[in-house]
DNA sequence: TGCTACTACCTTGCATTGCAAGGTAGTAGG
DNA sequence: CCTACTACCTTGCAATGCAAGGTAGTAGCA
């Protein structure tokens, strides 16, 4: 069964997967952060986001190299991971922003 | 191998993935349409999307009761199905609008 | 009647990817 | 050493976009 709300909430996380990648760059351009930090300011913007998703979308943009990381000792606790954008992220980033300033205004004239 | 342009072009797709849904049922409320009108409605948003992906999205959101369909003749060649909203759709799309709308808020706001 | 071309609808199989669940290991406090 | 906590990572499943291929109705024409 599937109820009226099941899809509503379905087609949500359509559009919130297809900005993740994105949203994840925007963040990490802001400063050097690690995994945790990441799932907090995601959540603090509602977009909901699992280390499960996370941790292989991070390897991902690493072996693209858009992404690298340097490990640091943490003041209490195991060390962590530490993710920059490279060069070629920023670049992607700045390529993206263009993307999406035109997808928002390709939907805002579908929707009016 | 896998060159800078393509992973850009991978994380561009993901974008318009999650909007699909969405564009096509903003599409098919501003009257009857058939697949070829909605395909063409889309690519003139610059959101490509072939047939292999069209046909089981209308399906699906046809069982979700989100959509109905009629046949008509053509006036040259086979006959069509022309898509509406159901009221449930009809309320399913303004919740969409909704969540579209703080989406961009949240995402516009990150990039700043 | 055949033949070709065109349009329209649909299906199959593959690759990608989000996510629930589970796993390993470093640190800290008692 | 034992428990709790944090951090990183992997496995297996399900959803879904898409290339490719398939079926069938219509039309024009010899």
């Amino acid at each position: 069964m599937t109820t009226q709300e099941e899809i509503l909430e379905n087609t949500k996380a359509q559009m919130r997967k297809g900005s993740l990648e994105f949203c994840i760059m925007l963040i990490i351009s802001k400063g050097e952060v690690y995994a945790s930090d990441i799932l907090r300011d995601l959540k603090n913007a509602d977009l909901i986001v699992v280390e499960g998703t996370l941790y292989p979308l991070l390897s991902r943009l690493k072996s693209s190299e858009l992404l690298q990381y340097t490990w640091k000792e943490s003041e209490s606790g195991p060390p962590r991971k530490y993710y920059t954008l490279t060069d070629k992220g920023k670049k992607n980033l700045e390529q993206l922003k263009h993307t999406w300033s035109k997808l928002t205004k390709s939907i805002n004239s579908l929707i009016k």
